[in-house]
DNA sequence: ATGGCTAACATGGTTAGA
């Protein structure tokens, strides 16, 4: 058996967090990371920069919102951006095969507010990733999607169930959403391993989010159920969190034994 | 107490995040 770890982290700007994502590249062993918010067309990608890290990169970015990337020890093939046959203005999703497992990174949209016309596009845009989803794990069958899913899966990844109840995040609709991503064949790797509440991937940074442990848990690993049997372990890592200009996201480390 | 903070774009104040 011979590690294969992955990770996401949405950075809130990679410009702005390229210092912080060198200081954690240095500190963990990753084999694919995949990022969210980098905020930047492709042509400010760092790839160079990235490449001096030990990483191969590829992007798909857009001007000011949104933009995924992936980044890999080795070289990924069968690069696809966004999710095939969904006509989206926004750069949200991106995928490559490393180690024999498809690695798909995605950024769901926020949804803002329930009714409003951004929740309506979150909840199409996650139909839409569902047909994505069922597809990959019949063609691929080892198979992670990982990333920022802006849905806390239940309450105990809630800071404050109450007064969160029936907000964007956490409503029913878009919980149901994410059960029915699980259904088509995939485990929410974090909770395979742990069971209890107040772990949290992004904290607020108003009003002292973070060092009241005020947060929810909203990055997720999902991992195809013939994946998540090599599971080894999952955290999340706040140390970045702590550091001076952080993003308000912490990455989310997933670690699995494949055979060699 | 419906604020608080951060980033992009622009260079003041709006949009967006969650």
């Amino acid at each position: 058996m011979s590690p294969f770890t992955v990770a996401t982290w949405n950075v809130n700007s990679l410009k702005v967090r390229l210092a912080h994502l060198r200081e954690f590249l240095g500190l963990q062993a990753i084999d694919a990371l995949v990022l969210q918010e980098i905020k930047m067309e492709d042509k400010d990608f760092p790839a160079a920069a990235l490449e001096e890290m030990g990483f191969h990169a590829v992007a798909f970015g857009q001007k000011t919102y949104n933009g995924v990337a992936l980044l890999t020890r080795a070289p990924a093939t069968d690069i696809v951006r966004g999710i095939p046959g969904y006509d989206d203005p926004q750069a949200r999703v991106i995928a490559g095969t490393v180690r024999g497992v498809r690695v798909v990174g995605v950024y769901v949209p926020n949804g803002q507010a329930v009714g409003s016309d951004k929740y309506a596009y979150k909840l199409g845009w996650l139909e839409a990733l569902t047909g994505y989803m069922q597809a990959l794990v019949r063609d691929h069958g080892q198979v992670v999607v990982l990333g920022d899913y802006n849905i806390a899966p239940d309450d105990r990844d809630v800071h404050d169930p109450a007064a969160w109840a029936g907000q964007v995040h956490v409503s029913p609709a878009e919980r149901a959403a994410l059960g029915r991503l699980l259904e088509l064949g995939y485990r929410d790797v974090f909770r395979e391993l742990h069971a209890d509440a107040g772990h949290y991937s992004w904290w607020d940074y108003r009003a002292g989010g973070f060092r009241r442990n005020h947060g929810l848990r909203i990055d997720l690993v999902l991992a195809s159920t013939a994946l998540a049997r090599h599971l080894q372990g999952c955290r999340i890592e706040r140390e970045p969190r702590t550091w001076e200009r952080p993003s308000d996201h912490a990455p989310v480390i997933a670690e699995f034994g494949l055979p060699a």
